[in-house]
This record gives structure tokens, sequence and C-alpha cells, in this order.
DNA sequence: ATTGCGACAGCAAACGATTGCAGTATAGGT
DNA sequence: ACCTATACTGCAATCGTTTGCTGTCGCAAT
């Protein structure tokens, strides 16, 4: 096993050439520069040794490192590990690595490991962890620093971005739910301060109001996060404010979550007596009680798609920034139902009424 | 915004010094060679000019890149974002940072993550793609490279691991199910060639025989892979093979999904006509159709510990290996109870018969 | 035969730090 | 007053590559 430490001297001289020629030869872009035969030789004699190029001292001399830096909230969150996967992918294709780290959505500490990965020299970064106005985020624009954001993008800038399209991605959801018969339709956003939560409220509305439905107030909530709790804080909120409610769009499956945890506690059973329906289907939420529907968002595709485009802006300085959409799809399971008929007492009513 | 530009050379102008001195001055290790008066007035500088150290250019001569290598076989599994999560951590706290690379379990492709990272000067690796008999780890051992594995273990050297105890774990979800009263206890294996496959089989076989139970050969399976479909595969044949199997202890959560899968198939209902137990605690798992009771695995710690242990190694090179075990801990939830009573006819039997 | 040019290849200076060695100045001992 | 030990600090090499510049050689054109 080769553990490097033959160097490019070493394979100069066993070719009988001087350093700088063995680096010219060895490298694609200047092999043009030296004779035929010499670079044949100087290969040669490369494989010979199993040369393997340090890429520190390379990164020292051309300030390139061939790594990226990766900021995401939390790794441990199920949306990531996918989009992750898809960044490394097409990263490795042309030998970049990612060099990672979570932010657990704290300014300052992203903006600590911001700092700590452009020394490193990283050439770019993917941010996970972009809020819809974000200074690190127009720091690093106005630097030049190459970055792509992914899954959430800012609005204070135009810049390069590769999202699920959201408000259609809402759309899709609440279509669901009025071809099923529903009316009275309520919204458990995420985080205004993230796209999107933004958009995806915004899309509910939209589609509401396209539909010829009233996108009530009351029946609209937004979670302080998307996790599970907060889901299940709003949830109750709605279902107290109007029991009129048959259905919930949740800013994502996180959200949908919550809102099982208090259908349980409430004794509504879920699609009987009301519907819910997630978005990111994320891995397993289709193992749930019952089986989440919910909106599919092509999270490999956007990491690998984000990756490509921090490549294209790292190689070409002047590329023009481009958001990228990629489509959500719906994913129809088992939280979705027709509404209970209203007429014969339901189980809704009855527990409302057991409740009193 | 500094992206730093501002050199060592730099401050040492600026604080009147040489920038031998300044280096001095400015590394903990050797400010005390360097006159207590000017050391303030380096860190001072440095200071005033925002300077950061470039890591690369202090990489090419110390050899050291505070940076390690750490290599799973797919971050999609659920199984390793908290332990990567724990790697993280307990790196960042010593301004180490971590390259991630998934191998797919491919060993063509983990040899050749594992060269680029040697090449970026990766001071050493956590894996968690080892075999039990692994000749990449065997290499990097021998080559003297810094490694632990984490989650899995070699057996054929004595290297530093971080692992579970496996074969506790499984003794314990024995225990748990012959409390419950079942005698018939099948076990679906996970691959014998990771260390987790084989230890959790031998601790079931202990567990077995140490509660004066036969491990009955029939009602042991192993599946080639930690996956639902070999899950769902092995469960099939087991259940054909006996049919007085009252209770499964599975080698993993997957494994335990894949049962769940033919349960459905055959009508059969868990726990009342067949309990099962997975291994490892997977997110969301206790969000399952029946919530998965299951062996909990403290992968946070596990990654945390980790790279604890590597630090250890790095810093002390001459540091004795050892093998660290984490304590499972059994998580009883629904998809396990008593067996059905054999005396009246059970739906097990029922279903049985009626596929006569 | 001289000049000029093209094609290579070598030289050496970077890149930004670290570090062994040597030099200088001060203090302290006799 | 001289010598030596001590305490700094500066010098310069070095880590492994890349790259602008210079030099050499052969060949063709005049």
């Amino acid at each position: 096993m080769a553990f490097t430490a033959v160097t490019l001297r070493d394979v100069a001289k066993h070719a009988g050439v001087h350093p700088g020629t063995a680096s010219r030869a060895l490298n694609s872009r200047t092999r043009a520069l030296v004779n035929e035969a010499t670079a044949k030789k100087v290969l040669e004699a490369a494989r010979e040794l199993g040369y393997r190029p340090n890429p520190i001292a390379r990164g020292l001399k051309t300030n390139r490192s061939e790594t990226i830096g990766v900021l995401i909230p939390d790794l441990t969150n199920p949306l990531f590990p996918p989009i992750v996967r898809g960044i490394e992918d097409r990263l490795r294709e042309e030998g970049y690595t990612a060099l990672l780290a979570n932010s657990d959505n704290d300014p300052t500490k992203e903006r600590l490991l911001f700092e700590t990965m452009s020394d490193r020299q990283v050439e770019g970064f993917i941010l996970a962890t972009a809020d819809r106005e974000d200074p690190l985020v127009e720091d690093a624009l106005a630097a030049r620093v190459p970055i792509v954001m992914v899954n959430r993008t800012i609005e204070t800038a135009i810049a390069f971005a590769v999202v699920g399209r959201d408000r259609g991605g809402s759309q899709l959801a609440v279509s669901h739910l009025v071809g099923l018969g529903h009316t009275r339709i309520g919204h458990i956003g995420g985080p205004e301060r993230f796209s999107t939560g933004k958009a995806r409220y915004e899309g509910f509305v939209a589609a509401m109001e396209g539909a010829g439905l009233e996108a009530d107030r009351r029946l609209i909530g937004f979670g302080e996060a998307f996790t599970e709790d907060e889901g299940a804080r709003v949830c109750r909120e709605l279902l107290a404010a109007d029991n009129s409610m048959t259905a919930i769009v949740a800013g994502n499956d996180l959200l949908a979550l919550g809102c099982y945890d208090v259908f349980a506690e409430e004794g509504l059973r879920c699609p009987e007596n009301i519907s819910v329906i997630g978005y990111n289907d994320m891995p397993f939420i289709d193992k749930l009680r019952p089986p989440l529907s919910t909106i599919r968002i092509p999270h490999y595709e956007i990491g690998w798609n984000a990756a490509d485009l921090l490549l294209l802006r790292i190689s070409d300085p002047d590329a023009s920034p481009r958001t990228v959409f990629l489509e959500p799809e719906l994913v129809v399971r088992a939280s979705t139902g027709p509404p209970p008929q209203p007429l014969s007492g339901t189980a809704r009513s009855a527990a409302a009424g057991s409740a009193t």
C-alpha cells in the first residue's frame, strides 16, 4: 500500500529531467509545453514509482484545495443525508471532496465554521443554512466567494441556489385535498424566516384562492421550527380555533408528525376524521401509522445539482447566478382521505362532544 | 468580513519583528521562547490585522492538516448521521474538521477514497466500513496510519474501535422475549462478515442456551445485507421452515422492518401472533406500526468517543489500542408481547390453516 | 555564414508557514 | 575587567508544487 512519500523530485530524477519539467508533463493542461517523448518518460516514471501529487503543496501555490465546504443545520435531520450524498457524489466526479459541518441554525457558529473553512482554502460553499435574509450569505456574495444554496434560498439578492418548487408543492397538496372534497383546510407553516416556510405558505394561500376557497387566518399557524413539537403545538391551536377544519397541509413531514401526536391525544382518527399531508417525503415516513401522504422533493438531485452548479461557478467566476427549481411530486398514502360526512355524527364531533 | 489575506509576514512587519519570531509568538507551544513583551506585541498585531494562519501552508511544513477522514458505507442509512455528528462535534473541539465520504460497501471505492484522503494529508481515519477481516484496515494498521473503527470492528488484529456491546444487546433482546413467555425464538442475523452481524448472532445463541432454550438452526437465518428486503426474505424462510416460532430477534431495525412486510403479507398480527425486536433504535422507528421494540445503541456517543480516541492516538502514537464498548439498552415498545396461547386457535394457526 | 525563431528544458522564485542554527546583547559570576 | 551562560531574535532552509523567465539547441531563411 503506497502511502505516498514519493515526490515530484523523485519522479523527475528517475526520469532524468528537472522537477519543473516533470510538473508540466504531469499536468494535462501544460503537457503540450513539453516534448512528447519526455512527457511519456515522465508519465512512465510516475506510474512506476506510484507517484501521487501532494494536494497540500499544490494548493499552497495555486490557492486551490479541491475541497468545498458544506454547511448544514443538522445532519441528524433526515432531510439532509440525501442532499449531502448528492453533493458528495457529484463532487467526487471532479476529484473534489467535501468538508462537512453542522451549524445547528446558530448564526455565530455558522460564521465561525465558514471562516474556519475559508482558512482551509475551500474553493466554495454549499449552504443549506440560508435564512431569507442572511448576512453571512450576503457577505460571502459581496466577497465573491463561490456559494450555492440548497433547499432554502435568500431573497435579498440573486444568487446560485437549487431548491424545490415550494409554492407548486403546496398547490399539489391543496389540490389533492380539494379533490378529495375538503373545503376547510388549515396550514401549519414552517418558520417564515426560511424561504421554504414562506413559499409553502404562499403556495397554500394561492392554491386555496385558486380553488375558490377561503384561506381562513384562524386555520393558519406557523411553527417556530420544523419540528414535531412545534407541529403539535400549532396543530392544537388550530384545532382549538375552529372545529370545522377537516384537513391540514403541513410545511414539512415533521410538522405533520406532530399532528399525529395531537390526533392521538384528541381521539381523532386519521384520515377518517381529519386528513394531513406533509412535505419532503423523508425516509421511513411511509412506514408510519398511517403512512403519510406528502410532497416529495428530489433531495439527492438537489444536492447533486448544487454541487454541479458550484463547480460551474468555480470554473467560471462570471457565470451568471441562477436558481434551479426542482419539481415536487405528490405522494398519496393513507393520511389523507375524504372529509367526514357532517350529517351523521362523526367521531370528530363525538370526541369534541365527550370533551365538553 | 475578513477573508484572510493577511499573512504571517504582515503581522511580523506590523509588530516590527521577524516572521520567525512572530510564528513562535503565535504558537502557544513555542511562545515561551520569545520575550513576553514582544509576544504581546505580536499577538496584538495579529488581533489587529485579523490574522488567521493558513493551515495549508502550515500543513506543508508540519505534515499536519487538522483534518481527519471519515469513511462510512452510506450516509443515507439513518444509523450513520448521529455517529458522524458525534465525530464532528468532538473533532471541532480540537479544531479538527472531518472529510466525509461514502463507500457503498465497495472495497475498491473504499480504497480509492482512503488514498485520496491520505494524499490530502488527513491525520487519521474513522472507519465505519470495517469487515471482520479487512485488508484495508490491516494495511493501514501496518503502515501505522492512525485509525479507529466505529460500530463494527475487525477480528484479525487488535486496534482502536468503539462499538456497542453487541452480544450483550442480543441477550437483552432474548431475555425480554423469554420474560414474555416465548420459547420458540428465531433470529434474523446480519451478514456474518460484519462484526455486528456475527456478535449479535453469537449473543443470541448464548442467551438462548443460557435460558435453557434451544437455538434451533432452522429458526436462524442471515441476511446478506442489513436491509429491509433481506429481512423480508429471511423472515419468509424462517416462517416456512417452522411454524412454531412466536418471536424473532432481528439483527437490526431494517431487518425487523422487513418482517413487518412479511407479517402483512401473511396476515399475521404483531405482536398478537408474533413478536419481533430490532436493533439500533433508529430515528422514527418509534413511529412505526406498531412501534418497534428494539435495542438502543448510543450512536452519537460512539462517534464522539471514536473521535476522542483518534485524537488520543494522533497525539500519542504509542497509545495502546483499545476497543471501547458502549452499553446497549432495551427499548420496549409495541412489537413485542406475550406469545399467542396455543390452546385456543390463534390467528396465526388460523392463517396458516387458511393457507393450506 | 549569420541571424532569427521555435521548441524545449532548466533555473529559481514563489506560496505561507515552521524550525534548527547562529548571532547578539545582557546579566551574572569571578 | 573578562569570560560565560542565558535569553532572545534573526537568518535561511525547508515542506512539494507551480510557473515566469532565461538559456540552449537545431533548423530554416536570408
